[in-house]
RNA sequence: GGGUGCUUAGCUCAGUCGGUAGAGCAUCGCCCUUACAAGGCGGGGGUCGGCGGUUCGAGCCCGUCAGCACCCA
């Protein structure tokens, strides 16, 4: 084996073997065990989300495949419809030509050539993660089979009169053309205006303001001055004293020549700029509302490019709608009509996608009905049939949150759910199956051909289908059931659905989740109540942020890609990546400045191991992530340690009697008995971890038994057994060594998979284990009749004497190798059969000679101290320590015990600690006890040494 | 405005049932000891954000203030 552990090569050779024998399927045998992998979009690359996500999804399907469930990772991508089709219309645009100009046909073969060419990405990706999902089955949301079934899903709704097409106001996105759903708008704060503009009083009116002035107009205020053509009415709140008497009266507004009236809200907000709004419905959603409530009309001036059109004055019309701002202030200014202006923070829509301040905007569109509590006709409505159960799910049990307070954020969302806008006016995704024929008359159905059978629509009578596709969450809502062959009935829907765990991220509960639970259960409501839900848990974990804190993003400079965590790259090659391809390419500089200091050399090599161990070490629970290579770092060392401590085994045990033979006889040690039990206490321990999702504790625990434990410990304790053991003795050991490393390979195998397997094939010959694979085999679970007590407290108190002489050899700056002379006093009958017991392991580790028990009324020679609870360890001076060296250090011993003290006694000093347990109060005491002991030998010491 | 989370060593984070604080990285000293220098051994480093309360005892429970982050309106 070589000296350093080299992932390169080792993942390469097991990801390609493990794939190729079909290990990843489903196994046919065991109780049903099922992740759905949230699809990615389909032209993507994998980022650090990603790379976590799947570290913790692997790390679950491993373990459960180990532990003999059927396991299925049901992996897949996403068509991703807005997405993909701008990444698609930016290429063309570079081609220099565009979507219009190819058409929808030409276009829509464009994305499946763009789809073709870097689909497989992603998934390259994933496999380099190790991830072990079933190639086998992959799925694309683009599929002719689940088209179908997407397709299926609209028409069932439909047919249940769940789903509607009306013209309401959406969130427009006049750049992409399309409504957008009101998840993928974000709210920006911005500075702003707040313009305050006159209003005429219609036929000359005038009224006495707050002021006391008589006044022929009224001031409105407004953020967005150019929606003023749309205006149908001015509001003012009914009990506002200062407007009261002109309610019902009307104004000329501006720049338009047209009577509106004034009316009462009580939705205004006084406080507000004057107290005054202008009401535009169509654009603007409070308006939208209080136009319903007073019946007004609805004043659309605005194309689908946020242009004013002709239902605007001659003199905007065309004009796009920040030149139109422009145009109007102006000309409201020329005209006075402009009272003020103020600066004025607002929230500003922007589309998620393209950064476009959005229009709320007046269109057809398709809607799923989740409001209603009954339709019309008596059937139930969306609130009752598929809002309410998704929330009962939740309520009664049948899924849960891990951590459990994501429910709230879950049930503030959809207690508060509006009508989804389904219908998204992209050419890219599933396009929806409705027929109009000349009358504007719709029919819904599976095909046209099911149409005109259906509706008794000959050939004569023409029909047009929508130009719409479907919102791409309106298709990915039903991955659970569309890849396991839904709307049939197949075997693999009755086996893994519902699905054991969903892992994904916060950010998307309301986009994915709510609509996984919500779709699945309606589609599944013939179903036992049990078996309705997509998944039982849904583990939420925390985003991948830069070491900063902040999130990664192309534009910040600050992305890594797992990719090269795991194969290394050069600093050269990072900053080019960085600062390629940028939106704004004059932050270059900062970025590549940024790179070079924090990344000076580049970034070594860590292999998918180390990264995926980094990932779960740092999975705690409700919290985002700062990534710190660092950390990856020394997870790699870890790897290195592991794989280390298998070379160490393989030089002592390969060829060699391994205690096989249950004939030949084996001799156990109290290390071997120690190590053994341990092991059972980590074995418990990691089956908690898994069942609470606790990968960082997990982690924490496998490593620090590893290194602290059977590395440090362990190994070197195994050193002496084998150099000098009988045969009975030296067996026993080897067969320690041995099997509790394969238990150890095993324990890891979720996290690590490609070191622990190739690791194994080199152990499991040597522990008796045979198997092609370390994939399936049982994960270790404790027994309980291994945890050996004695032998715990045996190592324990062989630990504390080895540390006592380190810490002498260490204060005195004696050289590790020297073998030091011991001399022991004041021990106890337990210290002398120990110090027999173990004395070959002591004379090793301390590197000292065979240690000398001083008689009660010897006296000691000047010798440097450390204390093994009562006992004393002595290495006399004698040509070998520095008496200042030795007062320094027991001053500092000293001194730690005095502060230790001083907070027992105040302790016990305080008289009501009398009701504390009478168990703490004893082990407070005790404590006291010793430390009073160890200061009282510690200062004896001090003095015997000052005196010299 | 409503909600959630966070604040612990220089940095990144654990801390279970309330019993008197831990890890990794960094740092300092000694050591290329035959598994591993990507290492070994030892050390230093903390007012657990502030204040108040409950308690014999608070990093942990309660209240309050401050700061940071995110979500919703």
């Amino acid at each position: 084996m070589e000296k350093t552990y080299d992932p390169r090569a080792v993942e390469a050779r097991w990801r390609e073997q493990w794939e190729r024998r079909g290990w990843f399927a489903p196994s046919g045998r065991g109780e049903p065990y099922c992740i759905m992998l949230p699809p990615p979009n389909v032209t993507g690359t994998l980022h650090m989300g990603h790379a976590f996500q799947h570290t913790l999804m692997d790390a679950l399907v491993r373990y459960h495949r180990m532990r003999g469930r059927d396991t299925l990772w049901q992996p897949g991508t996403d068509h991703a419809g807005i997405a993909t089709q701008m990444v698609v219309e930016r290429n063309l645009k570079l081609e220099g030509t565009s979507r219009i100009e190819l058409g929808r046909e030409k276009f829509i073969e464009k994305v499946w050539e763009w789809k073709r060419y870097s689909g497989g990405t992603i998934e390259q990706g994933i496999r380099r993660m190790g991830s072990s999902v079933d190639w086998s089955r992959a799925k694309f949301t683009m599929d002719e089979e689940y088209s179908k079934a997407v397709i299926e899903h609209f028409v069932r709704l439909y047919e249940d009169g769940l789903i509607y097409r009306g013209q309401r106001l959406v969130n427009w996105d006049p750049v992409l053309q399309t409504a957008i759903s009101d998840l993928e708008v974000v709210q920006q704060e911005e500075h702003g205006q707040l313009w305050h503009i006159r209003y005429p009083l219609a036929g000359g009116a005038t009224y006495v303001a707050a002021d006391g002035a008589r006044k022929s107009y009224i001031v409105v205020a407004t953020t967005r001055p150019e929606t003023l053509l749309g205006d149908v009415a001015v509001a003012v709140h009914p009990d506002d004293e200062r407007y009261r008497e002109l309610i019902g009266k009307r104004v000329l507004l501006p720049l338009c020549d047209r009577e509106i009236p004034i009316i009462a809200d009580d939705s205004v907000d006084r406080e507000f700029g004057t107290g005054c709004v202008k009401i535009t419905p169509a654009h603007d959603f409070n308006d939208y509302v209080v136009g319903q409530r007073h019946q007004l009309p609805l004043l659309n001036i605005f194309t689908p490019r946020a242009a004013i059109n002709d239902a605007a004055p001659a003199a905007y019309r065309g004009l796009d709608r920040f030149e139109a701002r422009r145009r109007i202030v102006a000309d409201l200014k020329a005209a006075g009509l402009i009272e003020r202006i103020e600066d004025h923070k607002l929230k500003v829509p922007r589309g998620d996608r393209t950064g476009a301040v959005l229009e709320p905007y007046l269109t057809d569109q398709w809607f799923v009905d989740l409001t209603r509590k009954e339709l019309p006709d008596g059937r139930p409505g969306g609130w009752t049939a598929i809002t309410k159960p998704a929330l009962d799910a939740f309520a009664d049990g049948r899924i849960r949150f891990v951590p459990e307070n994501w429910i709230n954020t879950y049930n503030q969302w959809l207690g508060n759910i509006q009508d989804w806008c389904i219908s998204r006016q992209l050419w890219w995704g599933h396009r929806i199956p409705a027929w109009y024929d000349e009358t504007g008359k719709v029919y819904v159905g599976r095909s046209e051909a099911e149409v005109r059978a259906r509706y008794r629509l000959g050939a004569e009578h023409a029909l047009r289908q929508d130009e719409d596709v479907f919102d791409t969450w309106f298709s990915s809502d039903i991955w659970p059931l569309a890849t396991l062959g839904w709307p049939q009935e197949t075997p693999e829907l009755r086996k893994f659905y519902p699905t054991s765990v969903l892992v994904t991220g916060f950010d998307i509960i309301f986009f994915w989740v709510a609509r996984m639970v919500m779709m699945g259960m309606y589609l599944r409501r013939d179903q036992p109540p049990h078996e309705q839900v997509p998944f039982r848990e849904v583990y939420i974990h925390g985003l991948i942020r830069d070491s900063e804190g902040q999130k990664m993003s192309k534009s910040k400079g600050n992305v890594l890609d797992p990719l090269d965590l795991i194969d290394g790259i050069s600093l050269e090659a990072l900053v080019r990546k960085r600062t390629t391809g940028l939106m704004k390419p004059e932050t270059a500089p900062q970025i590549e400045k940024a790179t070079r200091r924090e990344y000076p050399n580049g970034i070594q090599a860590v292999g998918a191991d180390a990264l995926r161990f980094t990932f779960a070490a740092l999975a705690s629970p409700g919290r985002d992530i700062r990534f710190d290579f660092s950390r990856a770092e020394g997870y790699r060392n870890f790897c290195n340690k592991l794989w280390n401590a298998a070379r160490y085994v393989a030089m002592n045990c390969a060829g060699c009697d391994t205690g096989l033979d249950p004939a030949a006889p084996c001799a156990f040690s109290e290390a071997d008995r120690w190590i053994v039990s341990r092991l059972q206490r980590v074995e418990a321990e990691a089956a908690e971890h898994f069942a609470a999702y606790r990968f960082d504790l997990l982690a924490k625990t496998l490593y620090e038994f590893v290194w602290n434990e059977y590395c440090d410990w362990y190994l070197e304790l195994s050193k002496p057994a084998l150099q000098t053991g009988s045969a009975e003795q030296q067996r026993g050991t080897r067969r320690t060594l041995v099997r509790v490393l394969e238990a150890v390979l095993r324990l890891l195998h979720p996290l690590m998979p490609f070191i622990t397997e190739e690791l194994w094939q080199k152990v499991a010959p040597l522990a008796g284990k045979s198997g092609e694979t370390i994939m399936l085999q049982p994960y270790p679970s404790a027994r309980q009749e291994r945890i050996d007590a004695d032998a715990e407290a045996g190592v324990e108190w062989l630990k504390r004497f080895i540390l006592g002489v380190r810490q002498i050899r260490s204060g005195m700056d004696l050289p590790p190798g020297k073998v030091l002379p011991l001399l022991l006093q004041n021990a106890s009958a337990a210290d002398r059969a120990n110090v027999a017991r173990l004395l070959d392991s002591i004379r090793f580790l301390a590197r000292v000679d065979t240690p000398q028990f001083l008689a009660e009324d010897e006296v000691a020679p000047p010798s440097a101290t450390a204390l093994c609870g009562s006992l004393k360890l002595l290495v006399p001076m004698a040509g070998l320590i520095d008496k200042d060296a030795e007062l320094a250090r027991l001053g500092r011993q000293i001194a730690k015990a005095e502060q230790e003290l001083a907070g027992v006694e105040a302790r016990l000093a305080n008289p009501n600690f009398v009701k504390a347990p009478e168990t703490v109060r004893q082990q407070t005491r005790a404590l006291g006890d010793k430390l009073r002991q160890d200061l009282a030998a510690l200062r004896a010491q001090r003095e015997r040494i000052a005196a010299l």
